[in-house]
DNA sequence: AATTCTTACAACCGCCATGGC
DNA sequence: TGCCATGGCGGTTGTAAGAAT
């Protein structure tokens, strides 16, 4: 049995939306609200796919809707979550007001991906997986080989965005470090406490992101648009304590964090305090 | 002025997760 | 437990407008 399709595709119109077709959808939805939208089209008189409704609704008609050029802070927070995320582009957009997936991912493919050239180091999680996917059909790899407590890093797709929770941080042996209380920790790098301070301020952008939806090496290899740029002006080809990534000062305690809890924790406890994040 | 190329973005498509029955 | 409807997501395509030739 096949898969009932959205809509009848015969005497459905496409293309572009007129201003009067925008009004009544406006209408309706004014008057009857947002759902059913299968039905919707022929309960508000439009020769629309009921899909094609929805998303003319989200992506261009809904009141809170931002319209006009993006500002330079909001492509800055894009590189940042486009960093951490990859092409989670709903993720994204929950992070700006007014802007929606479409077109975050629209400004992303026509200007962003352009300006952040330079090799790419690194892959979204889809690609990755698909990458080993096939060495390991080739017989070149198996993903035995890869700790089951990693491969759950490995994830095609993005779940859905659920809560958004900033994860306690670690401090000697795992335990949680209270917010605004000063860590004891005594870390080797340049800077411990006001990394601590830096990290709260850089990823408060990420204040309701549930740090469950990042994989480590999102975290890795996250850059700054700072960094992004001098990298692209020196492009040394990298180095650095993770192999050719290139570090953002800003992450390194959550790095440092992610390395203590994979070194010091059992499998069971290494789940129970990730899913506890 | 005409044609071609590029850019920007709206819209479509297929797939998947979730929830209700 | 399985099926189905629904909503949502990300990738891709279509096309209008502007720039370049």
């Amino acid at each position: 049995m096949g898969r009932r399709p959205c809509c009848a595709k015969v005497g459905i119109k496409r293309g572009a939306w007129t201003v009067l077709e925008d009004k009544i959808l406006s209408n309706h939805i004014e008057i009857h609200g947002e759902g059913k939208w299968r039905d919707l089209p022929q309960r508000a008189g439009l020769k629309r796919c009921g899909k094609s409704c929805r998303l003319r609704w989200m992506n261009y008609l809904r009141s809170d809707i931002k319209r006009g050029n993006i500002s330079v802070e909001e492509e800055e927070l894009i590189i940042k979550l486009h960093n951490l995320l990859g092409n989670r582009w709903s993720l994204i957009a929950g992070r700006l007001p007014g802007r929606t997936d479409n077109e975050i991912k629209n400004y992303w493919n026509t200007k962003l991906s352009k300006r952040i050239k330079g090799p790419q180091k690194t892959q979204d999680s889809t690609k990755q997986l698909h990458k080993l996917k096939e060495k390991e059909s080739e017989g070149k790899f198996s993903m035995a080989l890869i700790p089951e407590n990693l491969q759950l890093a490995i994830r095609p797709k993005a779940v859905r965005a659920t809560k958004v929770i900033i994860p306690q941080q670690l401090g000697h042996n795992n335990q949680m470090i209270k917010k605004n209380e000063v860590p004891t920790w005594d870390h080797n790098s340049s800077s411990s406490y006001s990394t601590l301070l830096e990290v709260e301020d850089d990823t408060s952008f990420l204040m309701d992101i549930d740090i469950g939806e990042l994989f480590i090496s999102d975290v890795l290899r996250s850059e700054t648009q700072q960094e992004i740029e001098e990298r692209n002006e020196n492009d040394n080809g990298g180095g650095g304590d993770y192999g050719d990534v290139n570090l953002p000062s800003g992450f390194d305690f959550i790095v440092s964090s992610f390395e203590d809890f994979l070194n010091n924790s059992t499998e069971e406890s290494m789940m129970e305090n990730w899913r506890g994040w």
